[in-house]
DNA sequence: GTCTATAATTTGATAGAC
DNA sequence: GTCTATCAAATTATAGAC
């Protein structure tokens, strides 16, 4: 038996958890329609994970794990910033729209769980990766080429304004008077218009 | 008896049901804990509210209608847009890190839920509002005040730029290694920095 | 209107056969 | 490893006394 199908039934029941803990959270998953949706029987998944918070565990470490590298890999290339802001927007608006329920799931349980889950956040985000964007803000405002800004502020605003018009689709649709269509369509025009949008702020001349 | 004794018991339970509602979301809310905190008898929820979710509806509609006209009171004034951002933006952000579950609730709890509750959004924002702000936009960039700009991903920007990085604390003070006096501080800068961001941005001259 | 007691149901978890 | 059957605890909801 090979090593994947030796595992076939884990990971089945860790990809049907992360569809319905994602979508319903830790208190309203249960864990007989994530055995249904893996199509096994539920005492399988106590088999497998012990208990539904291990099984939550896993899928939230997967969830930052899938995440975090996104925004990380950006920061890390050699371009130039304007261009990792470009590559950021399209990228992340992408991926956050293609799995939108995620950053609200990370967001939701770690309000409700701030400590216990910390281990994941803190070996996917060292500072390292933001001393490093410091320092090139910093070598662009010698440069003149853009104005005395701060990094964590920037940083901030460039990730709200990819995220939270994602996360709040159901809210802001129905603010904003369009249909699923329409909206979608606005989402897809923000991975160009947010880029837009931040650099003209912040670059001089 | 006047009515507000009369009615004591009733507003004891929608304020308790507030709390852990908006705290822990329809699921991981308990009606014990509901009770407790209203120090009154479980019973009691269910002779003035019926059920749990027709309790729930009661919280959901009341935050709805607490933090809907914060948005629209200030598109309605006769203040220039500039004006009206800086107000909104230090008001807002104000406003929803004192209450900085509310956001969140209504976000997830839509989501969950998109069509039942539409009535208490229905009710909240109409469609005038956001024409109003359209023609604002409209006449200051014929007047060449502003640049050309999309009233829509302008709202989405404002909102994001305020919202998010509240709704986010826990995850973002991680993130940005940040104690939560510090981050508290961020968020309080941003009351200005937006303002000065969004309209540095769409301003021409 | 308010309480105690309890019914009815849901749900996470386990025992034990195969 | 996988399943069926079942337990034990938690939780919403109600009945009925006062």
């Amino acid at each position: 038996m090979t090593k994947l199908a030796k595992h076939k039934t884990e990971s089945l029941i860790l990809d049907a958890a992360k569809d319905i803990f994602q979508q319903k959270g830790m208190d309203g998953a249960r864990m007989q329609e994530i055995a249904d949706k893996a199509g096994i029987n539920k005492a399988m998944l106590h088999y497998y994970y012990r208990s539904k918070q291990k099984l939550f565990e896993a899928v939230f470490k997967s969830a930052i794990t899938l995440i975090a590298p996104k925004v990380i890999d950006v920061i890390n290339t050699d371009a130039h910033l304007f261009d990792k802001i470009r590559n950021f927007t399209d990228k992340y608006i992408t991926f956050i729209n293609k799995h939108s329920y995620i950053p609200l799931f990370i967001i939701n349980e770690l309000r409700r769980n701030p400590d216990v889950l910390k281990t994941a956040i803190d070996t996917n985000f060292d500072t390292s990766v933001r001393e490093k964007l410091q320092r090139e803000i910093d070598d662009l405002i010698a440069k003149k080429e853009i104005k005395k800004i701060d990094s964590e502020h920037l940083f901030l605003d460039v990730i709200s304004l990819c995220v939270f018009p994602v996360i709040a689709k159901p809210l802001m649709t129905k603010i904003l008077d369009k249909t699923n269509k329409e909206y979608h369509e606005i989402i897809n025009q923000r991975k160009k218009y947010v880029a837009d949008f931040i650099i003209n702020t912040i670059k001089l001349k």
